[in-house]
DNA sequence: TATTTATACCTAGAAATCAGAGGTATAAAT
DNA sequence: ATTTATACCTCTGATTTCTAGGTATAAATA
């Protein structure tokens, strides 16, 4: 049907300010969400590969000593269309289904 | 996550005013939701039968003569419970996906 | 010192979900 | 004669999602 989280949309979201490695992602889609989504690693990590390979996202590796090599993500201009996009199918399904809500809203409403 | 349609709480949403058959479920999901929404008959019975199960709705039998017979769901105590905790996780999610595009604005809104 | 937590990447398989096709049956419209 | 609409239903294949696992280092805690 379209959104159920759409990962790929809020990862572009994201990255749309800044460049963030994948880690981070996952940590500011739970923060800036108020922890409403939480995505483990087994999904962010398809997901951003598969944006790279769809041309929506760019990645460079940023090498650390003692910690973790970083892989850096960057959003292209493609990317920032598909975002738009996104965001224009997710305002239709809010309306569709706050449609469906409001028309039957509960009785008893202070 | 919850929440990519979630049939089964448009399903309650609609049952909320009046009891309703099936078929007229299903149209008035899509009329509602702007033909946003729209689910095909291997959902929605399925879902049905599974609400029916868990004691949120409960059918009755319309018999019709030439035409065919009706099965007519009303939503029950515990289905209008069950509505409300989908109502508020829905105002959650869309909270949760509002606080990352918005956070993410547009530049150049006029 | 041993364990947990945090960092940082990744894959694979199980579970759930979805869309579409198919199936039965009648009546009305084209 | 065929299509559209009504009205119920199941099943299967494809996609999506989640969970669990796997590697590796450093810092904090017990």
């Amino acid at each position: 049907m379209a959104f159920k989280g759409d990962l790929e949309a809020l990862i572009l979201a994201v990255l749309s300010d800044h460049a963030l490695h994948g880690y981070e992602i996952s940590k500011r889609i739970r923060s800036q969400s108020q922890e409403v989504l939480k995505y483990g690693e087994g999904q962010l990590y398809p997901a951003l590969h598969k944006l790279e390979e769809s041309g929506f996202i760019e990645a460079e590796w940023m090498l650390q000593d003692g910690k973790p090599d970083r892989k850096v993500y960057s959003i292209t201009p493609k990317g920032r269309e598909e975002l738009e996009r996104h965001r224009s199918a997710w305002a239709k399904f809010v309306s569709g289904v706050g449609g469906i809500f409001a028309s039957h809203a509960v009785e008893g409403g202070k």
